[in-house]
Parts: structure tokens; C-alpha cells; sequence
DNA sequence: AGGTATCGTGTGGTCCAACCACAGCCTAGC
DNA sequence: GCTAGGCTGTGGTTGGACCACACGATACCT
């Protein structure tokens, strides 16, 4: 037995979801069935289970009925944040990486937008007007970031919005601490405000290449400010 | 306790980290003094540690000296990859989304990279001498996500270098496949090689923007050769 | 007959007390 | 001085025992 324990447990289901023997929604065997067919401790299941958790894989619940139980989800994010904040924080990845990977990301999906629907940018839209309420630093950072990933949500790839996602959350702490220290928020808000506008604006008019170097500016713009990059 | 034991564990060790307790390389403490510390059972530690180590942040050996116990590491790439392997299983993303997210990233460093040495370029070179005489698709590939992972290395970016091995590993058993089915593998690996010389060529150039649409194109057209997209 | 309180059962969550394999260190013996 | 052996602490694994939980069935009372 070279393999760990819990690494033969997470095979055996990885081997079941690829031959499709487990699919999205269905329910995993209990952690005692499991452990005796595999001929492993409970505890070696219940860390593979644990693995396939925090991957956004698996998603367990104890009590009984139809929620309870192991059950084979799919949320892409909760490994990226956690991984993202974690390599964040010992400075094994710095924010300035984050910031330029994210700048690539929203660009990207700008410039490869088409002219689009009034009603596919309701939604943003909607936001911004939220935003103009919104002088509380904290809840305007929270619907800066639905807007922005509302918007990049319109390219149609649910891999770069859990990226984004991911992105966001990962530095989200660093953005709010330096909120506080930004010299005249209310006057870097009506800017933000602005900006938002004109990037919806050239996403209406079909032109996502504005948008995106609007958005780059953006973006950039704001974490100088907030001496997040220098 | 609201919260799971193990994740107060891994909160605890989370917050030894942010604020410096915990840096990289340090050793944590062992399993035992730390689950009599937090007032836990030893396996709830465990599971935290398991968790953190299958996010990159701690590795664990058993033994003793200096080699052995867990230790602080920064290794981004593990919790990508295996997420997105088992994202891609579940059908919850797509081999297409994957490949575009690898377009986009692609695509990035490159514009991004301005007149290079000669010398940053030359293990690139390297990789496509060793391509010449590679027949076999499997080592043809294997060369070939190295020559990728390299050219992207060069734009510094430590956070996109994850990304981008991690989206080439999570999908590598789909291209591998795909292989065999190929009509003629010598006349596309022909090409392949040509393409190849072309980006560097644009590189070596200055010419970021030219490197980029070259590998938009190379990355989709194998692809889609593949039968990987439509 | 209809509602309601109760119990039974199976789930994951936690803990404990062992034992194993491993690798470095230290000591006794040559 | 050197080597072989045991000592010690590490993570890895196991079995068994509880707990809290939530549903479903059952028994009860009205």
C-alpha cells in the first residue's frame, strides 16, 4: 500500500464520478459502507471526503432525509478562494499579482463581447444604481464587486467567473483595510461611479475594446489609490 | 462551537500566518501539541492539516530531523489542479471553457512581453530542438506543455503560471486521449513545430501582439483537430 | 379519522486510545 | 574512532465509542 489511505478513498470516487457511475446531485454511500468496501478506516473516508469538500466536490450534511448525506455538488469557487487567500497571505503570491490577473480576465471578456441586448445589461445596470446610493465604503466595494463580475458573467464562461470570483475574494480583505486610509473617498467614489458608466456604456455600443482598456484604467487607477500596487 | 473543529484549526493556523507567526519554511507544531492547545481531538487536526496541505500551504512527512513533520510550503498549483480536474469530470466545466481560459491566458503574456534577450528565449528553444525529434504524441506533448509553460513564465507573473499548468494538467487526460483519433498525427505535429518557431520568432521580435494571435490560433486549431471543440 | 407527540434509525461530527512505519539522534560496544 | 543498535518523536491508520441532528414511522390522544 504506497498510496495513503485517504488518497485510495478519493481515487475510488473520482474513479466513480469520470465513469459516471456518480453524477452531479447524486448521493455518496454512507461513510461507513464506504470505509468497509474499500477495506479502510472510517477516518481515512472522512478525510478524502473532507478533501473533495473544500475542492467544491462533495458537500455533506449529517441528520437524515433528502439533504443529508455526502452529495456530489459542483462550486468551483470555494477551492479557488481558499487556496488564493491562503498563498495571499504567505506571500507566496502578492496582491499585484491578483490585481494584473484580474485586469486580464475582465478585459479579456470585454473584448470578446458582442453588441449587446439592453436587458442582458439590466442586471449591471441595476447595480450602478445601487451604487449611487451607496456611500459606505464597505457596501459599495460589495456591489463594485457583483457589478464586475455581473458584467464579466455576460462572456459565458462559468471557469473564468469562478476565477474572478475567486480573485476578488482572495484580496478582499486587503481592499477594505485600505479603504479607510484612501484620501477622499467620496471624491475617488464619484469617479468610480463614472467610470462604471462609461464601461457599461461602450459594452452597449458593442464595443468591448473600449470597455476593456476603460476597464484596465479601472481598475488600475483604483488600486494605486489605495496603494495596493505601486 | 458553532463552527467545525477542524475549522477552527485551520483558522488558528490561518491567523498564525497572517500575522507572521507562520512563515514560510517554518515547521508547525506537532499534531498532538496542537489539537491539546486548541482544546481538539487529534483527528480533528488532522483533517485541518489534510485540507491545508491538499490547498499547497503545508506539507507533512512522518519521521524525524529536519526533513520530517509539517511544514509551511507555497505550492499554488495542487488545489488548482485537482479542483479543476474534478470540475471537468463532473461536467460542471468544460473541456471548451478550459481551453479558452488557456487562450486568454496565452494570449495575455504574450502581448504583454516586450523585445526579450535572447537568452530568456534560448530554454524555450531548447524544448523545440528536443520537439524535432519527439514522434511519439505523448512525449510530443509532454515537451509541448513545458514550451507553453515556459513562454508564459515570461511574464513574471507567478499567479498565472499556476493557472495556466493547472488548466493544461486538468484537461491533459482529455488531449491525451484525443490523440490516437488523430488522421495524421506526422503532418499536424509538422505544423505544430512550424507554429512554434513562429511565436518565438515573434518574441524574439518585440512582437507580442503578433506572438498572440499566432497562439490563438495554434491553441484553437489543435483543438478543434483534436475534436476537443467544435 | 385526524392531528400530534414520541421514538427509532441512520446520517455526519467528534473524540479517544492505541498501534504502525519512519528517520534522525544518541549511546553502548567493538 | 567507528559502527550497530536502541530511543524518541514524527505523521499515518485503525477501531470503537459517543454526540447532535433530522427524517420517518409509530403510537397516542382528541
Amino acid at each position: 500500500m504506497s498510496a495513503q489511505a485517504y488518497e485510495t478513498v478519493i481515487e475510488e470516487i473520482e474513479s466513480m464520478i469520470r465513469s459516471k457511475r456518480l453524477k452531479l446531485g447524486d448521493r455518496l454511500e454512507g461513510e461507513r459502507a464506504l470505509a468497509d468496501r474499500l477495506g479502510v478506516s472510517r477516518t481515512s473516508v472522512r478525510e478524502a471526503i473532507r478533501v473533495l469538500s473544500t475542492l467544491g466536490i462533495i458537500r455533506s450534511a449529517p441528520g437524515s432525509g433528502p439533504s443529508a448525506g455526502a452529495q456530489v455538488v459542483a462550486d468551483p469557487e470555494v477551492a479557488l478562494s481558499a487556496s488564493l487567500r491562503l498563498h495571499v497571505a504567505v506571500d507566496s503570491l502578492s496582491v499585484g499579482d491578483v490585481i494584473d490577473a484580474r485586469v486580464m480576465l475582465e478585459s479579456w471578456a470585454y473584448r470578446g463581447l458582442p453588441r449587446l441586448p439592453a436587458d442582458l445589461l439590466q442586471p449591471a445596470r441595476e447595480l450602478l444604481d445601487a451604487m449611487e446610493q451607496a456611500d459606505d465604503p464597505v457596501e459599495f466595494h460589495h456591489l463594485d464587486t457583483q457589478f464586475h463580475l455581473e458584467l464579466v458573467r455576460l462572456a459565458g464562461n462559468p471557469l473564468v467567473n469562478a476565477i474572478m470570483s475567486s480573485l476578488r475574494s482572495s484580496i478582499e480583505s486587503y481592499v477594505l483595510d485600505a479603504a479607510p486610509r484612501l484620501e477622499d473617498w467620496q471624491a475617488i467614489a464619484t469617479r468610480l461611479r463614472a467610470e462604471h458608466h462609461a464601461i457599461v456604456a461602450g459594452l452597449s455600443e458593442g464595443d468591448g475594446e473600449r470597455a476593456a482598456r476603460l476597464a484596465e484604467e479601472h481598475i488600475l487607477a483604483f488600486a494605486r489609490d489605495a496603494g495596493l500596487i505601486s
